[in-house]
This record gives structure tokens, sequence and C-alpha cells, in this order.
DNA sequence: TCCGTTATGGAATTTTAATTCCAATTTCGG
DNA sequence: CCGAAATTGGAATTAAAATTCCATAACGGA
């Protein structure tokens, strides 16, 4: 038998998982090559489906989509499946251990650090593109496509986030503010009718957030509003609420979801504009 | 027999299925009940668990647990389980006709955009682990550790990017201070001995940064740099500059690399400082 | 304490999913 | 247009998970 090429390592988190699809996807024969294509753009689906279901949606028999699990370098289904439940379920043992360990020796840990938030980011990307934020989506893209001027609210951790809205909604033409609470401006009290403002807030919530965009709410204005929580309190007056799920490490929440819903939603809205 | 109360009926959805769990949990006897709290407290883990899993995480045998789902209202665990996975794969009817437009690339609706977008912020992140920079990363770490003051410099696109390192930094404890232009303060002539300042500029870079990078670094400041092309003027008198590529979708450059290496970067400095 | 009732854990069973196997089909070099 | 090699779909098999059953244990009222 003809020499195979050297056997694929199993790939050891959704980073390699990825580049690993990425690398093979030319070699594949056509079924596999269905496989490959959907299940990169559907990552978030392996977590919670079947192999059955995967094949019928990749068009392909589920021995075929065993044969593409291999290809890519697992056992099977099962194995792959492993990895991408992970992430829900990443109170694993040895992670805050993992962690632990970052401070002692932080000079030799610079790149895995980095591989660290990468791999999280992955995996943060990987919840933004199903579920309920789908729909709600394109709800909010029209209403702050139509509105006046749009505001813009976030704090701390949020403000990187608005920060961004700001300058993508400046250069699409949508006129937007970005409210800072330098100088005191209360955004909520500056807002006026036909206008909208977009919120946002993570656990723990900022009270001057909720404060802002109550008051809004109460002048009539259209409040939208991006958290990461079920039971953030903009869902009490806020027309409608994006919820995305960051993954953590150490701590620290990546911003990656929160900037791709929110890029992707002014680019919306400036497309929209543009149309009429 | 004597009558049981009235037969609750299935739950068809994720808040219904809350409120029940909320309404029967103090009716329930020792073990159900454990399984009430923990399966409360831990929702997203049904889509990606088997009953065993749940049943030994609220410490109690499969068959409780399943008597748990009973009392809930479903006939077992697997139609819980797909209430709880539907969330996930809410647009899953429509497999079939997704899988026919293929492999021609999206027409533009409001998911598929936001897909594109996530898919970028993949491949975006795939480009940060294995760059050069790494290398780098270690240094630019290290000298910011040991600087008096961190001055923050970015605009435009850049800005959001400084503005998340701020937040970091200070819920580190690392003196950084974030410039804007607001006020006309020049970050170059701020900065004195001892200071470091890190730039982010990408093409086309922005005069103003570069001017106020250069100015600092004349007057004896360590210059940092993030940008995303090689040709930056940065290289000319930065120590040290980093390189990320974003990926783009539609013109619009994504930040997930730049982000993800600027926190990690944040994050070692936080460490590296704690420790002395 | 005793008895009837309810609750519990684990073994036995059923159902469903994952994987392997193989015959049929396609692909490609000559 | 033929034959070898690779690819494929589906049937057969194996593995795993869900559910039921039952003997035992715990509980609560007389």
């Amino acid at each position: 038998m003809i020499e195979r090429e050297p056997q694929p390592e199993t790939p050891e988190n959704v980073t390699q998982t990825i580049a690993r699809l990425d690398h093979v996807m030319d070699t594949l024969p056509k079924r596999l090559r269905q496989c490959a294509v959907f299940t990169r753009h559907h990552l978030h689906l392996i977590a919670v489906s079947t192999v059955s279901d995967m094949a019928s949606a990749s068009g392909v028999a589920p021995s075929a989509y065993i044969r593409f699990c291999q290809a890519v370098g697992f056992s099977g289904y099962s194995e792959m499946q492993t990895l991408f439940r992970a992430q829900y379920t990443s109170f694993r043992p040895d992670y805050e251990q993992r962690l632990a360990q970052l401070s002692p020796d932080v000079s030799q840990g610079s790149g895995e650090l980095l591989a660290e938030f990468a791999e999280s980011g992955h995996q943060s990307l990987i919840g933004v593109g199903n579920s309920v934020a789908n729909e709600g989506l394109a709800r909010v893209a029209s209403g702050m496509a139509q509105a006046r001027i749009v505001h813009l609210v976030g704090l701390r951790r949020a403000f990187a986030v608005v920060s961004n809205m700001s300058y993508l909604l400046g250069k699409l033409d949508v006129p937007a503010v970005l409210h800072s609470n330098i100088g005191n401006l209360h955004a909520g009290l500056v807002a006026g009718s036909g206008d909208v403002m977009f919120a946002i807030t993570f656990a723990p919530f900022s009270e001057e957030t909720i404060t802002q965009a109550h008051a809004a709410a109460e002048r009539g204005v259209t409040v939208y509003g991006l958290t990461d929580a079920d039971d953030c309190p903009l869902f009490e007056f806020a027309a409608e609420v994006l919820v995305v799920k960051e993954h953590e490490v150490a701590g620290f929440r990546a911003l990656n979801a929160s900037i791709t819903l929110t890029t992707a939603l002014s680019v919306l809205v400036g497309a929209q504009r543009a149309k009429t």
C-alpha cells in the first residue's frame, strides 16, 4: 500500500480544529468537502447535534460525515463533539489550575497566554452566529436606521465596543453620538423624539448606563441594548435586547463576540440607511 | 389512587421551563430538589450534557434526574434537552434550503452578514496565535511593566483598542493614560522620562498618532507600537512594533486580532507588575 | 414502634446514536 | 472505452444513552 500522508494529530482545541479544517479543505473529495464547508460555517452546531443532524445538514450520509471527522484528525464524531462541548463545561478541573500558574512564570507564558486568548476568542465567536440574537438583530438595525440620531452609551468594558460603533457609524454617514460621561452630559436628557439609544452593559451592570437608558426610555426614546446576561435590567424597558456570551480567560472576558455583533449591526444600519 | 395535582403541561420554551422550575422547587423531595437547584443554575449545560452528566453533577442517580424532568412536566430528559438545544438550532427547519444555496457564496441577509463577520473574526484570530509578533510581545510587556506611566495613543479605528487597554490596565493597577485629542493635549509632550508610550495605528496611518509617537520618541520615551502593515512609519523610531493581520469583510476590517493581542499584553503587563 | 406510603439507587431493558463494513458507483489514467 | 483506485450510501453492527422496573431504604402518622 502506498504511504499515506503523515497521519494528522488530533486537534486539541477549537483553534487547531479550524486551522486543520482550512488546511485539508482543498484536498478532500466532494462529499467530505461539503462537510468541511458546512461545518466551517456552523461550528456552533457541533456541540448540540448528532452525526445524522450534521450529516443531513451537510447533505451527506452519516458515514461520510464520520469519515470527514477522521480526515480532520479525530477518531470519530464523538471525539470532535467532546471538544466543542468542552467550552460549555469549561469549569474543567485543570482550568483554574492552569491560570493559577499564570502569574508565577509570566515570561515563559507570553505565547501561551496569547494562545489562550485566541482560543477564547474563537469560542466566543462560535456562539455569536446563532440563536435569538440573529432575529433581533434585523429589527434593531432597522430601528436604528430610521433614527434621527443614534445615541451610544457604554462604560468600562463596554466603552471600547461603543467607541468602535461610533467610528463605524461615522464612516457610514449614520448620525451617531458617542456619550462618555466627560462633562456630565446625560445621554438620557439629550436624547429627544425620533432618536434611538443603543446601550451596552455587561454584568455587573453599570448603574450609570442603566440610569441613562432608563431616562431615555421614559422620555419616549426607543432603547436597544446589548448585554451578556439574561438578568440585565435593560430587559425591563428596552425595545429589544441582544445577548452575547463571551468566553473568558483568567477572569478577563473577551470582547470578540460583542465587537463582531456590533460591527455587523453597524454595517447593517449603514446599508439600510444608504438605501433610502 | 388519590387524585394527583393537575398534571403539569409540557413547557414549550425556556422561559416556561424556568417558571415551572421555580414553581415546583419547594414541593420536591430532597433528591429531586437537588436536581432543581443545580439545573436552575446551570441551564446552559442541558443542551450539551447527557442524563448521567446532569445527574452526577447534581449528585443524584440518573433515574432520579429523569424523574425530576418528569416532575417539571417533560416526558423525560430527551424532551427537555430537545427544548434547550432548539435555541442553538432555531433555524434548523431550513437546513435543507441552506444546503442548496451553499456553494455559491452568500446573499446578504442580516444573519448571513453576522456569520461573515464571525468568520472573519476566526480568520483574524488564527493569524494572531502563530505570528512573529509573539516574540516581541514578551519584550513589550516587560518594557511596559517597568514604566512609570503608560501612555496610550490611538485614533479612529484604533481608539476602541486603546480604550480597552486603558480599561484593562486600570483594573490591573497599572498606571496608564488614555490620550484622546480632546482639549488638544499632546501626548508626545506630556510623556516624560521613565514613561512608555504604546501607539496603535492601522493603514492608512493616522498622521496625528505618528506625530505624537515621534515627538515622544525624540524626548527619550520608549515607544512601542501596534499596526497591521509592514510599512508603518512607527518602525522608524519605535523600540518594538507588533503586527497583526486583520481579516476584512466588505471593506470593514475586524478588530479581533488587535483586541486579543492587546488584551493578552495588558494581562501580561499586569501580572509582571504584580510580581515586583 | 409499627405500618403504609413515598423516595431512592442501581440493575435490566429499550431506544437511539455512533461506527464499521461492503457492494455499488464514480473517477481518472491510459 | 476499459480497468484500477477511490469514493460513496446504506445496511449491519457495536456502543452508549435514556428509560423503566424493582427491591430496599427512608419517612411520617398513628
